[in-house]
RNA sequence: CGGGGUGUAGCUCAGUAUGGUUAGAGUACCUGGUUUGGGACCAGGGGGCCGAAGGUUCGAGUCCUUUCACCCCGACCA
């Protein structure tokens, strides 16, 4: 390819809309152009950086078996009333009708799809494990797109569904989906994080994400400092705390606490640490039908994480509760508690079983109780539910958790037989006997890896492509076309590249040394030869991009040189 | 869906508080010339329904009403 050819408009300026440094750059290089909210066309060179990622993703897919197929975008309406999902999905699916006013959506995800079009088909166990992907357009009308290819309404995913005839071939699938994952990423030279996440309401047994690791990241990932756990935020554990628990017999007590209301103030007041403390957090709980107040105990220095409070009750959403429902229950913030005839719903963080000696809110005001005692609480309120902190302990091995950023770039879904059941899939088994799929989803984000790899990979100057990822590997730049000697070497070593399978751009462009350098900077070639004035002293100039160093090579010995380094 | 912001040349933005020549700059683009190792210089040129609709006024980019789009924070996100 020449530059002089290529349609690559690129621009000096940021685009005043962009946050991110991949947005931005991917727009000043001339990768991807904006049509409207969330929707981006890709142009020639973010076109070959998407052909590169799939290229890996399917030669990795490849050697665990996983077969491509790919599948109808717009898909039927009555598939989603099938699975529910219909109703689920609410406003994000996109439906419109045909002309003989047939009811269609645009896929978001294509389990039901991919359900559909094994019924019935595959029949017996003896066709099992069979696992079918695709790398397709999605379409998910999303609230709130946002930073260019990371969140768009319309993307590129790769998703793929296994089929198994028992939970132990599905966890052998899914190892090898993750291991496989791993490698792309690996491949794609990115620092990621292999995290547990939450299930959701969807249940299953287990659920990971692949986070790639970047400050830009939309996901929280708690993640050990010694050990390899790591979990998004929502579904993170730690070690149970170890609050020194040394009296325990003393009575329960109801103390004057006029108008002392927060944590502070209380561990002020009663000499002690927060985590003495039960901390009460109401919450409106919606359901399917009906919506309920829920109180949520945990210890004073601990905060509520919603995810998990919203598992632990089995609702569809948590909102906040105002202070007229809350009196409408006789409750009043600042001395709620678990203490008397309350007739609402509880429950309490693991954390807190088998404490003594805490002190919690009254349910009147100005007073609390000191020296409760949990055991009034039977074990079945208790879960978790409290958001782990930075510094609190591993549950794994003990050392100390943190923080980190995350880009979600690959979820694995054991499903079980949550769509199988719903579309009504079944085969026989060796018994002759009918049971229903039991099926593993995975998905990989493709063209939010774009994203992801810029995030990771780029300086001031503009984006750095990885070897694997780049639009061009090696840029041929001749500092002034006019200059024959220049154009003739340069010509030269671009034919020697193409005939030795390597990824090169020729810059034959009539633009002055200074120009073209920043353009072979934004775009971000892992090489570029720089073909100029030291071609009169017999060399060339290589100059490598991650670093920036430019290193001169004798024009003979170029050829060998990129041959060994590519 | 709540809160905030912005719409003027391809792009980045002035101009709008206080209405008044033919609506500006930089950059990009075209022509000619000079330059040629870090986004060059000189001269000339093209390019605007001032987001859209309605209104107030002798007169609207500027004031009023309605509406649309885009961005940010939050809620949401298999």
């Amino acid at each position: 390819m020449k530059m002089s050819n290529l349609y690559a408009p690129t621009s000096k300026e940021a685009p005043s809309d962009a946050v991110l440094a991949s947005h931005a750059l991917l727009i000043r290089g001339g990768f991807i152009a904006q049509v409207a909210s969330g929707l981006y066309n890709l142009l020639p060179l973010g076109k070959m950086v998407l052909n590169n990622i799939e290229t890996i993703i399917k030669e990795e897919l490849g050697h665990i078996g996983a077969q491509e197929v790919e599948l109808s975008f717009v898909t039927p309406a009555e598939l989603w009333g099938e699975s529910g999902r219909i109703e689920k999905f609410g406003k994000e699916l996109l439906r419109f009708k045909d002309r003989k006013d047939n009811l269609f959506v645009l896929g978001p995800t294509h389990e039901e799809m991919m359900v559909n079009l094994i019924r019935n088909k595959v029949t017996s166990y003896k066709q099992l494990p069979l696992h079918l992907y695709q790398i397709k357009t999605k379409f998910r009308d999303e609230a709130r797109p946002r930073f260019g290819l990371m969140r768009g309404r319309e993307f590129v995913m790769q998703d793929g569904y296994s089929f198994h005839q028992s939970y132990e071939d599905l966890d052998h699938e899914f190892d090898a989906v993750e291991a496989s994952y791993k490698k792309i990423l690996d491949r794609l030279e990115l620092s990621y994080r292999v995290v547990e996440a939450d299930s959701g309401a969807i249940g299953g047994s287990g659920s990971k994400e692949l986070m790639v690791l970047a400050d830009s990241g939309e996901d929280t990932l708690v993640v050990c400092s010694s050990c390899e756990y790591g979990a998004n935020i929502e579904a993170a554990t730690r070690a149970k705390s170890s609050i020194d628990k040394s009296q325990s017999s003393i009575k329960l007590q109801k103390v004057h606490t006029p108008n002392i209301k927060t944590i502070d103030e209380l561990s002020t007041y009663f000499k002690t640490t927060p985590g003495r403390i039960v901390k009460t957090v109401a919450k409106k709980i919606i359901f399917d039908d009906n919506e309920e107040i829920v109180l949520f105990f945990l210890r004073g220095d601990d905060t509520l994480q919603e995810s998990k409070a919203l598992n632990a009750v089995g609702g569809l959403d948590i909102v906040d509760v105002d202070e007229d429902e809350l009196k409408a229950k006789e409750l009043s913030v600042g001395f709620m508690g678990p203490m008397g005839e309350l007739k609402i719903r509880m429950i309490v963080d693991n954390d807190l079983m088998s404490e003594t000696d805490m002190i919690c809110g009254a349910n009147e005001v100005d007073y609390h109780y000191k020296g409760m005692d949990m055991s009034i609480f039977k074990t079945d309120v208790y879960a978790d539910i409290i958001e782990v902190k930075e510094g609190d302990k591993c549950p794994k091995c003990g050392g100390v958790l943190g923080y980190k950023k995350g880009i979600e770039v690959g979820h694995i879904f054991k499903l079980g037989t949550t769509y199988s059941k719903a579309l009504k899939a079944e085969f026989l088994n060796s018994n002759g006997q009918s049971e229903f799929f039991i099926m593993g989803t995975y998905g990989m984000g493709v063209s939010r890896l774009i994203a992801a790899i810029i995030e990771q990979h780029h300086d001031e100057k503009g984006m750095i492509w990885t070897k694997q990822s780049a639009p061009f590997v090696v840029n041929i730049m001749v500092s002034n076309i006019k200059n024959q000697e220049q154009l003739n070497f340069a010509e030269q070593l671009y034919k020697f590249c193409q005939k030795n399978g390597i990824n090169v751009l020729l810059d034959d462009t009539k633009e002055r040394f200074g120009y073209k350098m920043k353009n072979a900077e934004l775009i971000g070639f892992p090489y570029t030869v720089i073909i100029g004035k030291e071609l009169q002293n017999g060399c060339v100039q290589l100059l490598r991009r991650e670093s920036l160093q430019k290193t001169d090579i004798k024009k003979e010995e170029i050829f060998d040189y990129l041959l060994k380094e590519i």
